[in-house]
RNA sequence: GGGCUGUUAGCUCAAUGGUAGAGCAGCGGACUUUUAAUCCGUUGGUUCUGGGUUCGAGUCCCAGACGGCCCA
């Protein structure tokens, strides 16, 4: 038996603490002291495991109590505990481990005594290792009859409530160790999350590109229309923005030789918290030389079709409200043609400034009258027609004005050889044929310098020493940025961004 | 930034302006095939914070903190 002192020693303290949880801490901290005085270390890391529960499962599946009774089969599991049902002289327990459940059935006769005494000492929640033989219970559970036991790792806190779990969107973010120990559907989205990277990773790889990172911390920020966050270096006593998009530096790359690269990795946008949203987020940007967005737009639909057969086994998945079909091809629709057809704009006027201006009118775009041309098509186009682009469409043939880096079209310089793929209504993925005029670049960072002058913060900056790169030679080149977080989204059924992000964006407790 | 809304036990939630409760978890006990085990007993509260109104505030008012939804 645990020693009298000791078990008094548990006991005193439910006299204990003014609040529950104090109370509930120091009753845990005095059954790790009890663990420690039978010989037991509360923080034990000298327990083998040889198997997980899912593999255990899945592998004998099929197997009858009576052949798995005949042919023992030795494991040893080591997880979390989720549920204790004592019932006497035999105890259940749900274990979780990374790869799921499994119950262990814990029978006085079939354990050593001090083993079975240790779970007088046991509180859901603590890491426990398990070893044994599989049995099926009388109810045909397939799980594993102990023969070891030990508890692993004591743990103080409780664990949120087994049926309604946790649901509190403010605690599941601020301690997300909580939330993906308690909810399931968590731990499956950043699975899912993992496998997606991993997909796209292989994906570049297989097409020989090479896979490369740039600085986050940047003298000079560019590559995309967004407000930088600022920070400085101490000992260099200089000012560094953290990058808004890895764009100018992976073209450099090309211009050195690097015909395919792509990064996979973070950018640092200064602005709002939405469900769309979070200030840090996660970019595939990729490049490719001796191609157009004509191109990428065939890979984009390969990639996307290939992704979602592989996570889902089918190109038709739910999101929302919707069902999204991700078979090829995906729809192809002009600006030009989204401004005439959601917009109601006659076909030989979607250049008319007046007619937009009107149609702007309609649709409350703000501050329409100040916007250059090319801005103010775009506002219109995203206030009519962004909504209703649910199935992944193309929308391709941007104005030149909100496209400083895209390469003009050949038949019409109004406009540039560039797409955005749109899903669900969101804008997911954004690529151009690449702007590789040295003369013409500059010419536009000198307009973007312009805009920036009449008030628009979001404009891109001179960067000279680009301009000086593509005065080497850019070949022709097409270039693509995914947002990770947003097909994550989409992939994984999440309708907000920071169901895809383990730690998103919160205010500092109070 | 604006509007609406939420915050009560470790968790999930109740509570006409009138003694703050329940379930789960915890603690004590019974129980050798349970499955949200069951049964008996029982502990636990800065009602987010600070003011105010009132004989009396979880509840009404004001300010603030932290969230959520919608809009810009």
């Amino acid at each position: 038996m645990i020693p009298a002192g000791h078990a008094d020693t548990v006991r005193r303290s439910l006299a204990g603490g003014p609040a529950m949880e104090d109370t509930i801490i120091s009753q845990r901290k005095a059954k790790a002291e009890a663990l420690r005085a039978l010989g037991d270390h509360p923080y034990a890391n000298d327990f083998t495991v040889t198997d997980t529960a899912e593999a255990v499962l899945s592998t004998h599946a099929e197997k009858t109590a009576e052949a798995l009774e005949a042919t023992p089969i030795p494991v040893a599991l080591g997880g979390r505990v989720m549920a204790i049902r004592r019932m006497g002289k035999v105890v259940f327990l749900v274990v979780l481990d990374r790869s799921g459940q499994i119950q262990a059935n814990l029978f006085q006769d079939q354990l050593p005594e001090s083993d079975f005494q240790r779970l007088e000492l046991l509180d859901v929640g603590d890491i426990v290792g398990v070893g044994g033989i599989m049995m099926r219970t009388r109810k045909g559970e397939l799980s594993v009859k102990a023969t070891r036991f030990r508890i692993l790792t004591k743990t103080l806190r409780p664990l949120p409530e087994k049926w309604h779990g946790l649901t509190d969107v403010a605690v599941r973010y601020r301690q997300r160790y909580v939330d993906l120990i308690v909810n399931d559907d968590v731990r499956r989205t950043f699975q899912a999350r993992s496998r997606i990277v991993s997909y796209i990773r292989r994906f570049f790889e297989d097409r020989d590109y090479l896979e490369v990172e740039t600085p986050m911390l940047q003298s000079l920020y560019g590559g995309a229309a967004a407000r930088p966050f600022v920070t400085h270096h101490n000992s260099l006593d200089m000012k560094l923005y953290l990058r808004i998009a890895p764009e100018l530096n992976l073209k450099r790359l090309v211009v050195g030789g690097l015909h395919r690269v792509f990064e996979l990795n973070k950018n640092f946008r200064n602005e709002g918290v939405s469900t769309q949203h979070n200030p840090e987020f996660t970019a595939l940007e990729f490049y490719e030389a001796f191609a157009t967005y004509e191109d990428l737009m065939a890979l984009t639909e390969t990639l996307l079709e290939g992704l979602t057969l592989h996570l889902h086994g089918k190109t038709r998945i739910a999101h929302g409200e919707h069902e999204l079909e991700f078979a090829r091809p995906f729809r192809r629709l002009s600006v030009y043609q989204g401004l005439i057809e959601h917009a109601g704009i006659p076909a030989d006027q979607v250049n008319d400034r007046d007619v937009l201006l009107a149609a702007a009118a309609r649709l409350e775009v703000a501050k329409a009258d100040k916007m250059p041309l090319g801005y103010l098509q775009m506002a219109v186009f995203e206030a009519a027609a962004e909504h209703l682009l649910i199935q992944p469409t193309f929308v391709t043939d941007f104005p030149l004005d909100v496209s400083p880096l895209s390469r003009k079209k050949d038949a019409d310089p109004r406009l540039v050889d560039r797409f955005e793929l749109y899903i669900a209504g969101r804008e997911i993925a954004n690529a151009f044929s690449e702007l590789n005029d040295p003369v013409d670049q500059h010419e536009r960072f000198a307009a973007q310098v312009a805009h920036r002058e009449q008030g628009d913060d979001e404009a891109h900056p001179m960067d000279e020493d680009f301009v000086r790169a593509l005065e080497y030679g850019l070949p022709p080149t097409a270039g693509e940025g995914i947002g990770i977080d947003r097909l994550v989204m989409l992939m994984t059924n999440s309708p907000s961004i920071r169901d895809v992000l383990f730690f998103p964006l919160m205010r500092p407790e109070g």
